[in-house]
DNA sequence: AGCACGCCGACT
DNA sequence: GTCGGCGTGCTC
């Protein structure tokens, strides 16, 4: 009988939900809908509705039917997530031990992008009809529409050089209907012959072997140049051969302030800009790059680290630009390396991931060298100009007299510098006027009462600052220790210091301070980029963000105020972050012109990185460094380290693990805990590895560790797990 | 009493 | 990640 058994049988399905839970959860499918692994639907949770997708697997048997809900609605215009998509959050979530809804989560980045997006009123000529009058604003319209495409009533009246009231009188006149036209026409296409630059011949082989490389599916390559060696361009080729192939392109790069200048030299090669993706564009961009990376009519995509979770529909090539960069690490919600990511997607995939840095990290050199990544060396600069020439000023000799911060020798390159009408640049990577400010009468020193650094004077801000936490205080009158007044001291040199000494010695100068903190934000910040750019100041200080990104063309000469900074750190990394911030620094200078020179000012000058700076024997570095790290069995030699940074208190977390490494014997055989690793360790029933954890204030090691032993008690909430550590381990 | 917070657990 | 429930503590 028809009515009494249905000819359907209820189906089911396990759906990902974007939240914190461990698996999968189980729905109801809608009679007369399917459903696939992949397809996106939207499912009621709890209280609210999400968007999840249909996942992988069995559904939860366990699960009592009475509670199943069902899905409320199937995004059928929206392709479902690919397989290897699909694997591929698997794989980062079980690599960063987060729940694959969060991961997810990162893929179904914009909402809007899974409906078809809504099309325009456009106007378009109804043939051989003519106006009953014909004026010469009807006829600039006429003549913009001979093509006999649809337009929209601001474009044509923008192109006709007309107002839009003599498009609706068109109109009334029946000689232009109004149509819907999609939103937006799909964007060109990359040109690959629009302008291929020549190649110098070690340009050309790395170009080559990148398209070679092709053949072997999955594959990792390292482009090892120096500043100004021309990788982008080496790099460009292995796109073109990517879109020969008719796949997709996706370049990575660390930060947004990069992409401009990259979206330039883009368009000068292939003729189009490719699409950009990440935290900053609006959202009807991001839902069309979105929809047109799902679609394939995106064909490159430049972006920041979450454009590695976008559904491309034919990825063929990732691209890792500057790929030694921290910023690649996302620290927060799921914490990953977009590099390590990259490489992995890239492996599921079968297609090759390029990483490019004039400075690689020492991960990706050693996986270089062992033979994991092809290599290609580019050690000289594309225009034929030499690098620059570095000396060290050894301050316990040749320091500079009590109260003042620059060396004689240095004082005498920028003199002869400025003397020939080119640009210097000091480098001090310290924001504000002195890092620490004491009484001398009773030595009280100024500490921030949150997280117990010391406050950085910044006297054009007239105030305290605390660069872990942003707490600020007035600069006091008298001491509030012991109330002498007049008796504040600074100590050491920030930026604004040196700026003081440099207009002292060279008050002709036009001196210009490059920082993150200018009053004035990013907008003025930008403004004196581009004044250092066209040459408009001849003496620059500047911070870390001047190593980055930014050309400075005219810029002869860089002088390291302080070489040593950063060296002292107990962070494992400290002596790579160095070389690589001090390498970058220096390679500014005659980029374009050749014959820059470079400075280091240090009390240090036999230390290994800057004996290899010095050198410009770059392998020196990666040789001491690698020793260094075989001999402590840190990564990438020690198997495994993870670095766990989380909760509240980040500064207080990195600290106390400093501490932590030091307390601890270095022959132990786990020196320490690091979740993430421990976790992965464990299950794989390896024990020996080294690990070390950073961990927020009231954390108990052995708490931590029984909970990841399988009992104990759970973890100090607010922890959160990084894994620093290469996944080529485990492919 | 009324409500602003913060913490905790559930979510199929 | 987000919501509701519930306890605490404070104000009209």
């Amino acid at each position: 009988m028809l009515f009494d058994e249905p000819d359907f049988q209820e189906t089911i399905a396990s759906v990902l939900v974007p939240v914190a839970v461990p698996r999968a959860y189980t729905y109801k499918v809608p009679p007369g809908k399917t459903v696939v692994p992949g397809t996106i639907v939207r499912v009621p949770l709890g209280p609210r509705e999400v968007i999840g997708a249909v996942w992988d697997g069995e559904p939860d048997a366990a699960i009592n039917p009475a509670k199943l809900k069902s899905i409320t609605h199937v995004y059928e215009t929206t392709p479902p997530l690919d397989d290897d998509l699909r694997r591929f959050v698997d794989w980062v979530a079980n690599w960063t031990l987060g729940a694959p809804g969060m991961v997810l989560r990162m893929v179904l980045r914009s909402e809007e992008a899974l409906e078809p997006e809504a099309p325009v009123p456009g106007v378009r000529r109804i043939e051989d009809a003519q106006p009953d009058r014909m004026t010469s604003a009807r006829h600039r319209v006429m003549e913009t529409m001979e093509d006999g495409f649809a337009w929209t009533r601001s474009g044509l009246a923008h192109a006709a050089g007309v107002s839009s009231s003599v498009i609706d009188g068109l109109i009334k006149q029946n000689v232009l209907e109004v149509v819907s036209m999609p939103a937006s026409p799909p964007p060109p296409k990359p040109q690959l012959d629009y302008a291929q630059k020549d190649l110098t011949p070690a340009q050309q082989a790395a170009s080559e072997g990148l398209v070679e490389s092709f053949k072997k599916g999955a594959s990792v390559t390292l482009i090892d140049g120096v500043t100004g060696s021309g990788k982008t361009e080496v790099y460009f080729e292995a796109i073109a051969e990517a879109l020969r192939r008719d796949r997709q392109a996706l370049v990575l790069l660390p930060e947004i302030a990069l992409t401009e200048q990259f979206l330039r030299r883009f368009e000068q090669r292939f003729g189009v800009f490719p699409a950009e993706w990440h935290s900053e564009i609006t959202p009807k961009n991001r839902s069309r790059v979105w929809r047109g990376v799902a679609s394939g009519d995106v064909r490159v995509v430049i972006g920041a680290r979450s454009s590695l979770f976008l559904p491309f529909r034919e990825l063929g090539l990732i691209i890792v630009d500057e790929e030694h960069d921290a910023a690649f690490k996302q620290d927060d919600r799921v914490p990953y390396s977009a590099r390590d990511m990259a490489v992995v997607r890239g492996h599921i995939s079968g297609f090759p991931v390029v990483l490019a840095s004039a400075t690689p990290s020492v991960e990706s050199h050693v996986n270089a060298e062992l033979g994991r990544y092809g290599l290609y060396e580019l050690p000289h600069r594309a225009s034929g100009a030499d690098l620059p020439e570095l000396n060290a000023i050894d301050m316990r000799n040749e320091g500079p007299e009590r109260g003042r911060w620059l060396a004689p020798s240095l004082v005498h390159a920028i003199k002869d510098t400025f003397a020939a009408g080119e640009q210097s640049l000091l480098f001090l990577n310290r924001r504000g006027y002195a890092p620490l400010t004491l009484c001398r009468t009773c030595g009280h020193r100024f500490q921030c009462a949150h997280c117990s650094a010391w406050l950085v004077e910044h006297r054009f801000q007239k105030k305290l600052v605390c660069h872990h936490c942003g707490h600020t205080e007035p600069v006091p009158q008298a001491c509030p220790s012991c109330q002498s007044t007049n008796s504040l001291v600074a100590c050491g040199p920030g930026v604004e210091r040196i700026a003081e000494e440099v207009s002292d010695l060279f008050p002709q100068a036009r001196t210009l301070i490059l920082s993150s903190d200018l009053p004035g934000g990013p907008e003025r910040l930008k403004r004196e980029m581009k004044t250092v750019e066209e040459g408009g100041a001849d003496i620059i200080i500047g911070t870390q963000l001047v190593a980055k990104g930014h050309n400075f063309p005219k810029l002869k000469l860089v002088g390291v105020v302080d070489a040593d900074l950063g060296l002292a750190h107990g962070d494992p990394r400290a002596a790579e972050k160095t070389f690589q911030l001090l390498a970058q620094v220096t390679g500014r200078a005659g980029r374009v012109t050749g014959g820059g020179k470079g400075f280091l000012q240090t009390y240090n000058a036999d230390h290994p990185v800057i004996r290899a700076l010095l050198s410009s024997d770059r392998n020196a570095f990666y040789k001491a460094e690698t020793d260094a790290r075989r001999a402590a069995g840190l990564p990438p030699f020690g198997r495994l380290a993870a670095v766990v940074v989380s909760g509240p208190d980040k500064i207080f977390a990195e600290n106390y693990a400093r501490a932590l490494a030091r307390a601890v014997p270095a022959d132990e055989a786990v020196t320490l805990l690091g979740p993430a690793e421990a976790a992965l360790a464990l299950v794989r029933g390896r024990h020996r590895y080294r690990l070390l954890v950073m961990a927020p204030r009231q954390f108990d090691l052995q708490s931590y560790l029984r909970h990841w032993l399988g009992s104990g008690p759970k973890p100090t909430k607010g922890l959160r797990v990084q894994v620093d550590i290469d996944p080529q381990h485990f492919m």
